[in-house]
DNA sequence: ACCTGAACACCGTTCAAGT
DNA sequence: ACCTGAACACCGTTCAAGT
C-alpha cells in the first residue's frame, strides 16, 4: 500500500522529527482508538504525542476522514490475511470454512477499534478512498472464494456464490458487531459457544440439500 | 413512556416557547439525523430551530448522550410493533416468521437514523439507561417468542430459543446494518432478492431437521 | 419549575510564514 | 518538501442569574 506510492527518502536525515509520519499518524490513531475509543481521536493530541505540530497531519492526509479511512484500509488488509489462514490451514474442507467463519468474528474480538472504523460509518464517501474499496473487495473475494471451493465439494448450495458470500458476510458481520457492543450479556452463556452456534447454523443454511453427510454424490 | 413518568401540566400556559420541550427535541434530533446525518445534530442548531437556549436541553436531559439514547428507545419501541404487526399478520406460520425478518431489514431501511442510533455505538452506557434497555429487551423477546411458536409447530430445530434468537438477529442485523451502509452495490443485484434470499437462508439455517416439507411428526 | 446568556475548555481546518 | 503557529468558526457543558 504505501511502498508504491511513496518513494524512500533518500535520506532521512532526521529533518523536523520523523522519517514516516504518514504511518506513525495511523499507528498512534490506532492505539488512541484501542485505549479510549474512536471520539477519544484528536488531531491535536495525536500531534502532541507524536512531538509535531496540530497541523502536520494535513501534509499527509486530506483530513481526519481521510486517516480514518487509512485504518479502515490497514484493517481490511488484515481481516483478508486473517481469513485466508484460516482457510488454508483447514486445507479448503468443511472444518476449515468453519474456522473461517470463527476466525472473521475472532478478528473483530482482537481488533475492536480497527473493526469499528471499517464498519462504523466513518468513512462514507468510499468513492474517494479506491484503496479502501480495494482491500475491501480482495476480503469479500476471499470468501466467495472459498465458497466456490465448497459448491464443488457439493457441500455447499449451487446459487450464486456471491450472494451466498452476501448471506454468510452480514451473518458473521452481524454476529461481530453485537459481540464487540457488548450486546451479549453474561447470562447468555459463553459467547464462544455462540459463536460456534452461530457459525455451525450459517453453514447449515447454506449447505447443499442431500449432502448433510459426505457422500459421494450421484452423476 | 413519557406518559407516566411526564406528568401533564395543568395549565401549558405557553410560557417561554414549549408545553413540552422533551419531545420536541427527540423529533427534532430524529428529523436531523435522517436530513443531514447523526454528525450534524448540535444542541445548538436544534436549540436555534425550536426557538429556545442551546442550553435548554440540559432541563430534560442530562447530556446530549441522554437525548440520543431516547431516540434509540423510541426505534426499539417502534421495531418491536413493526415485528408484533408482520407476525400476526401471517397469523404465526412459517411465512409469517419470514416475513418478521424482511420487516426488520425493511424497518431499518425505512429508519436508518433511528437504527444507527440505535446500534451506532452512540449509546455505550446502556446501564445508565434503563428505558432503553428494557425496550431492546421487549423487541428480542419478540423474537424470542416467535422461535418458541415456530419449535412448538416443529418447524424450528428444538435447541434454546434464546440461543436460536441471539443467531436469528445477528444475521438479520448484519444484512441491516450492510444494506443502510451502503455495502451493496447495484452490480449485486436488487436489494430485495438478497433480503428475501437471506431469509431464506436464516430459515434453513435453523429448520428442525425432518421438518423441511410439512408432515406430521412421529411422536 | 423552567429557561437564558456569558464563559470555559475544547474541536477540525485554513493559511501565511518558516526551514 | 515538509512543518509551524496564529486565527477562524465551530462544539458540549457549566453556572450564576433571571421569570
Amino acid at each position: 500500500m504505501t511502498s508504491p506510492s511513496v518513494p524512500i527518502p533518500k535520506k532521512p536525515r532526521t529533518r523536523y522529527h520523523h522519517g514516516d509520519l504518514r504511518r506513525a499518524l495511523v499507528s498512534e490513531a490506532v492505539r488512541t482508538i484501542r485505549e479510549e475509543g474512536v471520539d477519544a481521536l484528536t488531531l491535536r493530541a495525536a500531534g502532541k504525542r507524536l512531538g509535531v505540530s496540530q497541523t502536520a497531519l494535513y501534509r499527509h492526509f486530506p483530513d481526519k476522514a481521510a486517516l480514518l479511512a487509512a485504518v479502515a484500509t490497514e484493517g481490511f488488509r488484515m481481516l483478508r490475511v486473517t481469513l485466508d489462514e484460516a482457510w488454508s490451514h483447514g486445507r479448503g474442507g468443511i472444518k476449515a470454512f468453519h474456522a473461517m467463519g470463527v476466525a472473521y468474528v475472532r478478528f473483530a474480538r482482537l481488533n475492536p477499534s480497527h473493526y469499528r472504523v471499517m464498519f462504523g460509518g466513518f468513512v462514507d464517501d468510499l468513492i474517494a478512498e479506491p484503496e479502501l474499496h480495494t482491500e475491501a473487495s480482495a476480503a469479500f473475494q476471499s470468501l466467495v472464494d472459498a465458497i466456490v471451493a465448497q459448491q464443488h465439494l457439493r457441500v455447499v448450495r449451487h446459487e450464486d456464490p456471491e450472494q451466498v458470500a452476501r448471506f454468510v458476510w452480514a451473518a458473521v458481520h452481524g454476529l461481530a458487531m453485537l459481540t464487540i457492543d457488548g450486546r451479549f450479556g453474561k447470562h447468555d452463556g459463553p459467547i464462544d459457544d455462540l459463536i460456534d452456534y452461530a457459525v455451525t447454523r450459517i453453514r447449515t443454511g447454506i449447505a447443499a440439500e442431500r449432502a448433510t453427510t459426505a457422500r459421494a454424490p450421484r452423476r
